[in-house]
RNA sequence: GGGAGUAUAGCUCAGCUGGUUCAGAGCAUCUGCCUUACAAGCAGAGGGUCAUAGGUUCGAAUCCUGUUACUCCCACCA
């Protein structure tokens, strides 16, 4: 066979993921075995591949292909998220630049477009899923908006709220003026900013007399316009909302303010001054403006005091009429704007520097949160906090690492009520009917799956007996895509639509999920509550959260910073086995990731190196007449138990999730043991062929090894497993069988270590006389003390080339020489050897070990160590003891032979 | 403000219930080698008061307490 010096990464990709689809080995279908199974965290839709997929997909294929060749049947179910803010928002910033506005559109027209949009750019990730290896079975790629998952999502609505779960309430929520969308708490993300407190002067209302009340500490503001009090506020542009002034009745600053009114600045509106604990004496001036229309706390305040709410924000966050001032302006410009006419007017005090805490939407970084009153649909989440906590700390789902259990505890025992509506047009759209009403009369609606049944609920409704379907009218509002995600696990088997059916009953709960720890409430926690709702089970056995990517400085990976590599230009760099090597190497169980191009450099060096090995074996003649040379028959005796106790080890580190570690110890074990000692013990002379019998047992090895690597590096172990043995047509190293771990002999092992640190001191003294490898050399063994271990000196005679390796009654004078274990060797070159280089040598030896062994008398002639603690350490102490005396004795021997 | 986590070699990390995996791995560095599978390589070497101060113990990287630094999550004082 004709074998390319170097391996052709790219060709080998496509070919043998073209093999694996046509073969079609990422299907799955229930049967008698076990299942194995992952649903995909669904990106968007119109999202592209980055690093953090690449990790997690990765990983998940990892997962997959293994459990697979372990004899599961393995089902990864990949898809799409509909991603609804995100998705909408893009649509809408298209038909910006094409002069189209939303609002101008009917919701019909605009889906059209987002619909056009989808089918545009969806799909691309999963194509770059592909490449990436991905085993999923795409037959059943799924999309979150598609019809089967639109329908669970609508009986899911239905079903709670006809269970009292869903309500609709008026509430103080987070507006996103961007997107005109209400969002739910976990959808704002807090940033620290510099900004500034506005001291603004608010008169004491006209006719008002004030009287100190002579309490110590107290701090009245007078100047020629009369008395005022001072409010301290990072947002002056929300005044004209204001309905009262707030004061803690214990702050002995401001007593003298009790019972009075104030006049708000500029707008000239009279509020009254109210008592509340809640306001912090020592924060700014401990005098709170309270405008309960655009702060949940205020609101709070105003519903405790009866004030009156008057919200002057337009949707779009410019002032609205009931604002009087400003009208139209935004929000931001008001600020600037207020500031100045403020100051103008006498009534802005000054200006501190101040570092805020200012909300942003998830989705949208750019644009401030509004806290915003307005009829939205809850989902009662006591209910689902108290199904889903049971399972994670109960054990029945494992976390890895196990600290999100606390995260996770944490929020669901500090639950509040999830905000479910939102007003977009790409989603969910709610299945709620109202029914028509007289102006100011209170709001009336139906929820069902259809207008035809919501017509026939409507007709039970007082008053409604005879009304058409026609004056029914849909609530325009869309659900958050959380509230299709969490139905996922079972979603994909249709398990709400067709519960029991054959497929959920087989899947669910599924394996593994990995995900990111950023999305544990948004989608973890509430995928447990789904499926303890609708399944009476967990969706997963074990969730796997992988790390944050980062740079290698330590920076999150950003589109701002650019310091996030394209992950498709890394695999054509790289190969992609590279790039899942890369992935995996920097990613401990736990901890967030430092990405660096050098570790997918570390991961190409490595198929490169496997492609290498490949070469040799593949180079050889086999010749079943010549007999197995010893040196041989233990390598491969050795190999076969090293083999079985790294598959062991391997099971175990796969059960705790350490994948990393994982790949490090296949790493070593096919490039120092196979290719450095395995190899190098069994490779014939060179154009000398090899027999048959350790042929067969090296190809064996191979094999297996591949096999052990194939989860990680799919491609290259694929190349090489076809190139390796006449295979079947139809026959792929992913459906082969993984190596199960047999036994071993520790012993045997310990002894191959030894045997090791033997060869490389030989090797050593060949550097040190320069020594070339074709010169052979004589070694000689003395016994010391106990039994003679020759059960390798083939594999030492091989390694070193050695003419004669024997042992001897007697040391040999004015030879090089060193001990192991037991035995002294002594390598003789004549007068190439250097008498005292070898005595300063011998001597730091002796010196050293001289020391061990008074570390090592003092702690046996301590009676209570002996008394206290276990006689196994004793008796190693003991043993060290008459180890360290032999070889003092040896070297004492050796140095006199010099002499 | 509440909680969680981390601190071990230049870097990234192992080191579980204290004692032969006790000071380790990979990468990087340095020194030899173009030795017919592989220079994307081979053979070696150096490098750490285990953050810090105490305590428990015959014995501590490991257990306990304090301190410091960093990371993350939650809450949100305008």
């Amino acid at each position: 066979m004709d074998i390319p010096a170097k391996y052709d990464a790219a060709a080998s990709e496509s070919k043998w993921y073209k093999y694996w689809t046509d073969n079609n080995f990422f299907g799955s279908k229930p049967d008698g075995r076990k299942p194995y199974t992952i649903v995909i965290p669904p990106p968007n839709v119109t999202g592209v591949l980055h690093m953090g997929h690449m990790l997690n997909n990765t990983i998940q294929d990892i997962l997959t292909r293994r459990a697979r060749m372990k004899g599961f049947n393995a089902l990864w179910v990949p898809g799409t998220d509909h991603a609804s803010i995100a998705t909408e928002a893009k649509v809408v910033q298209k038909l910006a630049k094409q002069g189209i506005k939303k609002r101008d559109l009917t919701r019909e027209q605009f889906l059209k477009y987002a619909w056009e949009w989808k089918e545009e750019h969806g799909g691309v990730i999963l194509e770059q899923l592909k490449k990436l290896g991905a085993s999923c079975d795409w037959s059943r790629t799924a999309f979150t908006m598609d019809d089967l998952r639109s329908e669970s999502v609508m009986k899911v609505f239905v079903d709670l709220y006809n269970k009292g779960l869903i309500y609709r309430g008026l509430r103080m929520v987070n507006w996103d003026p961007k997107a005109q969308t209400v969002l739910s708490t976990e959808e704002v993300i807090y940033r620290e900013e510099k900004s500034h407190l506005y001291h603004l002067k608010y008169y004491i209302a006209e006719g008002e007399t004030i009287t100190p009340t002579g309490t110590e500490g107290e701090v009245i503001h007078k100047d020629d316009k009369g008395y005022y009090a001072v409010v301290a506020t990072t947002r002056p542009e929300t005044i004209m909302g204001d309905t009262a002034m707030c004061i803690n009745p214990k702050d002995p600053k401001h007593q003298w303010l009790r019972g009075h009114k104030v006049i708000v600045p500029l707008v000239n509106r009279v509020i009254p001054v109210i008592e509340d604990r809640y306001v912090d004496i020592e924060f700014g001036t401990g005098c709170l403006k309270v405008t309960p229309a655009h702060d949940a706390n205020d609101y709070a305040l105003g519903q405790t005091h009866n004030l009156e709410v008057i919200d002057i924000f337009n949707p779009d966050g410019t002032i609205a009429p009931a604002g009087q001032l400003y009208v139209g302006m935004d929000r931001m410009e008001v600020r600037k704007q207020i500031a100045i006419d403020l100051k103008n007017a006498g009534l802005l005090e000054k200006i501190e520097d101040y570092d805020n805490k200012v909300g942003y939407s998830e989705r949208n970084a750019d644009t401030a949160v509004e806290p915003r009153l307005c009829k939205q649909w809850f989902l009662n989440m006591k209910h689902f906090a108290d199904i889903a906590l049971p399972p994670v700390l109960e054990g029945k789902i494992k976390f890895y690492p196990n600290k999100y259990v606390n995260t996770y505890r944490n929020w669901l025992e500090n639950i509040q009520d999830w905000c479910i509506s939102r007003q977009l047009w790409w989603g969910h759209r709610i299945p709620a009917y109202f029914l028509p009403t007289a102006e100011g009369e209170e709001e009336k609606y139906v929820v069902a799956l259809t207008p035809e049944e919501a017509l026939e609920l409507a007709h039970k409704v007082k008053g409604y007996e005879n009304i058409t379907i026609d004056q029914l009218q849909r609530d325009e509002d869309a659900l958050d895509t959380w509230f299709s995600s969490w139905l996922w696990p079972v979603s994909l088997f249709n398990g709400i639509n067709q519960p029991g059916n054959e497929e959920i009953k087989y899947y669910y709960p599924t394996t593994d999920l990995v995900t990111g720890p950023d999305i544990i409430f948004f989608w973890v926690a509430r995928m447990i509550m789904a499926g303890e709702e609708y399944m009476k089970d967990v969706p997963f056995r074990n969730v796997y959260f992988t790390g944050i990517v980062r740079d290698k400085l330590g920076r999150k990976m950003s589109k701002s910073l650019g310091n996030s590599p394209d992950p498709i230009e890394l695999m054509e760099k790289y190969s992609t086995d590279g790039v899942r090597m890369g992935m995996l190497l920097c990613s401990p169980a736990g901890g967030d990731l430092l990405y660096d191009d050098e570790l997918c450099l570390q991961g190409r060096n490595f198929t490169n190196k496997i492609w290498n090995a490949f070469r040799l074996v593949k180079g050889w003649s086999v010749d079943d007449n010549i007999p197995q040379p010893e040196a041989s028959k233990k390598a491969i005796e050795w190999f076969e138990n090293k083999l079985n106790k790294t598959l062991a080890e391997l099971d175990k580190m796969f059960v705790d999730f350490r994948l990393s570690e994982s790949l490090m110890l296949v790493y070593k074990l096919f490039w120092d043991e196979f290719s450095s000692w395995y190899l190098e013990s069994v490779k014939p002379a060179y154009q000398q062929p090899i027999d048959g019998a350790t042929y067969k047992a090296t190809i064996a090895f191979f094999d297996k090894l591949l096999e052990v690597l194939h989860p990680y590096i799919p491609f290259i172990t694929e190349e090489v497993w076809q190139l390796l043995e006449t295979r079947k047509q139809g026959e792929s190293i992913m459906v082969a069988q993984m190596p199960e771990a047999g036994s071993y002999d520790e012993k045997l092992l310990e002894r191959f270590e030894t045997v090791k640190d033997v060869i490389a001191k030989i090797r050593q003294i060949r550097q040190d006389n320069g020594l070339a490898q074709k010169e052979s050399l004589e070694c000689f063994a003395k016994l010391v003390d106990g039994d003679y271990d020759d059960y390798f000196n083939a594999v030492i005679t091989k390694h070193c080339n050695l003419a004669k390796f024997e042992l001897i009654p007697a040391a040999i004078d004015g030879a090089k020489t060193f001990v192991a274990k037991n035995v002294e060797y002594y390598i003789p070159l004549g007068d190439k050897i250097d008498k005292e280089e070898e005595l300063k040598k011998l001597n730091a030896e002796l010196d050293y070990t001289r020391g061990f062994l008074a570390s090592v008398e003092k702690k046996l002639s301590n009676e209570r160590f002996v008394s206290g603690a276990p006689a196994a350490v004793v008796d190693r102490e003991k043993q060290k003891l008459a180890d360290a005396k032999m070889k003092i004795e040896a070297l004492e021997k050796q140095i006199a032979g010099l002499k």
